[in-house]
DNA sequence: TTTGCCCGTTAAAAAACGTTAAGCCCAGAT
DNA sequence: ATCTGGGCTTAACGTTTTTTAACGGGCAAA
């Protein structure tokens, strides 16, 4: 069953919003709605989305602020930039926050429906399958359902089990850096949740001892990689 | 099992950077994107790259910059420079500095493919496995999983042990020059990093005491050479 | 050959990480 | 309102990794 593309959409203007919101989801995506930065960047970490929509100008945390917070870890995820004035630094510094495009207010939702295809067109690769589900090894992972398959049992993971290694997966055989992810999951890098973040590794490495090829690496003083060793 | 060709990307136009990844990971590389010529460095020296490509036009350090600090200590692993004008001086300098390639922006991707596939079909002389791995006379290196494989029994190397011993093994019968050994692993060549460093040469001596043929000689006031005797 | 710097080695101290378990908090059930 | 269980944090203790210290030997230049 392939499962409706989601899509974040941070607007603080209500009325527009709810307007987006609508068209968006008759035509086929699943929308959440935030109504400023901060709460965006929460759902962007506690959810899974596969693309991003901001307007620029937002109270508590404006747009450009915001897509560079998700950059620090995820650098795949599409971001579209919405604005009301047609300013060119705007634009020059949304694109090199990683914005993958730009539509200027007042617009067309057609125009807006069109933009968000060509871009799932272009960079829609990843080794995720079509229900959101991806592969670690040989445990199929659902980070949607936060299930874990594994070989006999099905186990299930709490919230930040299911974010930390969210986390891991977007950085496979890379570095995910601890300041980072504790900054993505708990909002503040201080001793303690460092310490809750060594709990979680800890967690997690029990839940994938299943399979021998995994392995959650430390960096000492750095951060995790996740390796999954190719197996013969 | 084959492993993939890692390529480490470093390009600040995530515009771009995440296109160029996307289409490399679809031909079959592992690419690394480094949004800054400081993060490209630091990931260099963590991880194990077969190919850099370096815009050359970066904040925090340019791309000409990073080759210079990379060539300090790996004079192989192949590098090929973007940049946005066709800057005669530029390219010059480029291949001055130990460039196997130049390219032009705009370019056309399959352009970039085939400099690539050109590039590794031309220096993929080294003794280096499919997998990744290598070996150091008779034992059995993998750096990426940081491993060891003696005649007994298999050692786990540490982060900084690991870093330093791909350094020794890149510079294999050449000299490995202390400081910017140094400035590769510590960041900064002060005193008490260098003692920390022959601490950890002691370390490498130890862990590779098992093949006599073996040896980490010091070169007075210059650095340390890995000399591996050929066994008859 | 003596002086100063550099290196080899070992040990102790400090920092970072691993693991287990106890305590706390909150939502849902009673 | 109280009980209960799951999830998260904090605590505590152990281990590993890295740094700093200390001391001795070696090398090279004057």
């Amino acid at each position: 069953m392939k499962k409706n593309t989601s899509i974040l959409l941070a607007e603080d203007d209500l009325n527009l919003g709810q307007l987006l919101q609508t068209f968006l989801k008759s035509k086929g995506f699943d929308v959440s709605l935030a109504q400023n930065g901060k709460t965006a960047l929460e759902r962007f970490h506690e959810g899974s989305f596969d693309f991003c929509i901001f307007d620029v100008m937002m109270p508590e945390m404006d747009g450009f602020t915001l897509a560079k917070e998700i950059r620090e870890i995820d650098k795949q995820t599409p971001i579209l930039f919405l604005t009301a004035k047609a300013m060119k630094e705007d634009k020059l510094e949304g694109f090199s926050l990683g914005a993958d495009d730009y539509l200027t207010k007042p617009f067309a939702m057609e125009e807006l429906l069109a933009r968000i295809n060509a871009i799932l067109r272009r960079v829609d690769t990843s080794d995720e399958e079509e229900d959101g589900s991806r592969m670690i090894g040989s445990i199929k992972y659902e980070p949607e359902l936060r299930l874990l398959h594994l070989k006999e049992e099905t186990k299930k993971l709490t919230t930040k089990e299911n974010q930390l290694l969210t986390l891991l997966v977007k950085n496979q055989n890379d570095i995910l850096d601890r300041q980072a992810a504790l900054r993505a999951i708990w909002g503040d890098d201080n001793y303690f949740n460092g310490r809750s973040m060594d709990v979680y590794i800890a967690k997690l490495r029990k839940a994938l001892k299943g399979d021998e090829s995994i392995e959650i690496m430390n960096v000492h003083g750095k951060g995790f990689k996740l390796i999954v060793k190719d197996s013969e």
